[in-house]
DNA sequence: CGAACACATGTAGTAGAGCTACAGGAGGAG
DNA sequence: CTCCTCCTGTAGCTCTACTACATGTGTTCG
């Protein structure tokens, strides 16, 4: 965006709710305000500084001092990312899902979880891997999409957007068909291998197989490691620490999102005429309903 | 939440953007206000009325007069709201896709569209039915999971979940074995059928199958509609009208988001020693790594 | 065709908000 | 015990959001 301190969106973006657990550094009363704070963000949010003041137990510019120590210009500043991070959902770090929680509750959770998460993975995606992701898939003649487990589905996702790469899209549900598949490419095919750990041993023997041919192997991935070295291109997806048991969702979330981005860029690279072509299909399709989806 | 009529969280929630299109019962000058909040809403969200009124060209009490028009309860009112809205994402609507945008901008406006979307699905799920279809998983003896094109992709996801859930779960990549599935199904089945529109025959003649041996049929599905009218619980996942090329991705997300849901739901209910388990499970899988993900 | 009405807009004024400079007081070191 | 340092609250200022009122403009009916 701009490069001048004045915020144009409310302010450069780090999480509030999370600094308020490190109490280093703030002081005795102030940790009395981050208490209030962390207990009750959604009505702090919507509170004049006399009210937090009062709230907390001390004076106005206690208040004050607490926003700046935090970094923010003010407690304006302050209200806004907070109310930013509210918005956007609690990160479940705050609000861990119970066991007793009710079904209204989980789905709060669980949404604002992903919600925020996905906030998270949009800030750290580097564009200009996407932009070479997107240059690679419109100079290939074919796409093979690869991953084994949670990561398959994500293949196979990415695979069904064939009509936007305007390419044949394969992936395969046995891996062996797509090792096959990769030992036959040539270097107009582009192998997108899918691995959200970055080690998955199949993925990278195909990956590799494929690359000894001459093809082009794009990563996506949610860590560095052997795949991203191996590949001509790498989408590392960073999302939350991977703690709780519904985890695997968000990366695979993410994952989803990417390449929808990927044949978004591709498929308005391809021009015009192509993109009539996408419409006249959607609009076929509608039509016959009842076979679809 | 709470019933009062002080908002907790920043307000009762409804678009703010997208009203600012139909300016019916806006006055002439506060469509100037309008516009400049509809162009660069960014900027606004970070300026005071004084400033705002300024680059509008019109008085500060217009400006006033703009924020309680739209049913704010004033400047400050709507400011959070704006930010509120901004922070989730800018609705495609207000940013649509243009041929010739950078990588970078793609990456924004699909992750915005799709969080804003999510969140608006957030709003509009029925924690009653949710509620139910945990229950009804949990007196499952197995669960068949249905789906065709892209809904196939879901029920694929959800099956493998199948840990969670703690019942046997199947998916069928093809739908002439979920029919046969369904057809020796009895009443300890659960079949989940998936489908954007509610009208997919094949899917319709699944559940129809399944209901007439006796199963339980959950829908997931984005519309009213037969499936719906069929199904002993319904989950209507409510998304953003799909009218760009890239839509049925944000129904499968919210599907996903879902699935979650009733997954976390269920394992939890199972009780501690279900939980434990799946703690075991994924800390055997984890060291495992290099050929799963 | 003109007068009166209603509506839209700006001007003036007020209470309170956020913010700042300064002084008092508690706690620890020498 | 005394001094120094850091924390906290008091007092005051500026500018904000908001309200009441007056002016102007367009429209309708006699």
């Amino acid at each position: 965006m701009t490069t001048t301190g004045r915020p144009e969106a409310p302010g450069a973006y780090e999480p509030v709710l999370d600094r308020l657990g490190d109490q280093t550094g703030l002081r005795p009363s102030e940790r009395k305000v981050a208490a209030v704070v962390a207990e009750r963000p959604g009505e702090v949010a919507a509170m004049s500084m006399a009210e937090l003041a009062g709230a907390a137990g001390v004076s106005e510019p206690t208040v004050m001092r607490f926003c700046t120590t935090l970094g923010f210009g003010g407690f304006q500043d302050f209200k806004f990312g907070l109310a930013r991070e509210l918005a956007v959902g609690t990160p479940v770090t705050h609000s861990a899902i119970e066991v007793d929680d009710p079904p209204a509750t989980l789905v709060t959770k669980i949404f604002d979880h992903t919600l925020s998460s996905l906030d998270r993975t949009r800030r750290s995606v580097d564009t200009a891997q996407v932009e070479r992701a997107i240059e690679l898939l419109l100079a290939a003649d074919e796409a093979l999409f690869v991953g084994q487990g949670a990561s398959g589905i994500l293949a196979q996702d990415a695979a069904q957007k064939g009509v936007l790469f305007g390419i044949p899209c394969a992936a395969h549900a046995d891996l062996h068909q797509s090792f096959m598949a990769a030992a036959v490419a040539g270097p107009g095919t582009v192998v997108v291998a899918v691995s959200h750990t970055g080690r998955t041993t199949a993925v990278l023997d195909i990956a590799r197989a494929a690359k000894e041919n001459g093809a082009t192997v794009i990563a996506l991935t949610g860590e560095q490691g052997p795949l991203v070295e191996l590949a001509d291109c790498a989408l590392v997806l960073q999302t939350l620490e991977d703690t709780n048991i519904y985890t695997p969702t968000i990366s695979r979330l993410a994952g989803l999102v990417l390449v929808d981005v990927l044949a978004t860029g591709v498929a308005l690279r391809r021009g015009p005429e192509h993109l009539e072509r996408l419409a006249r299909m959607k609009e076929g399709l509608s039509r016959f309903r009842g076979s679809t989806d």
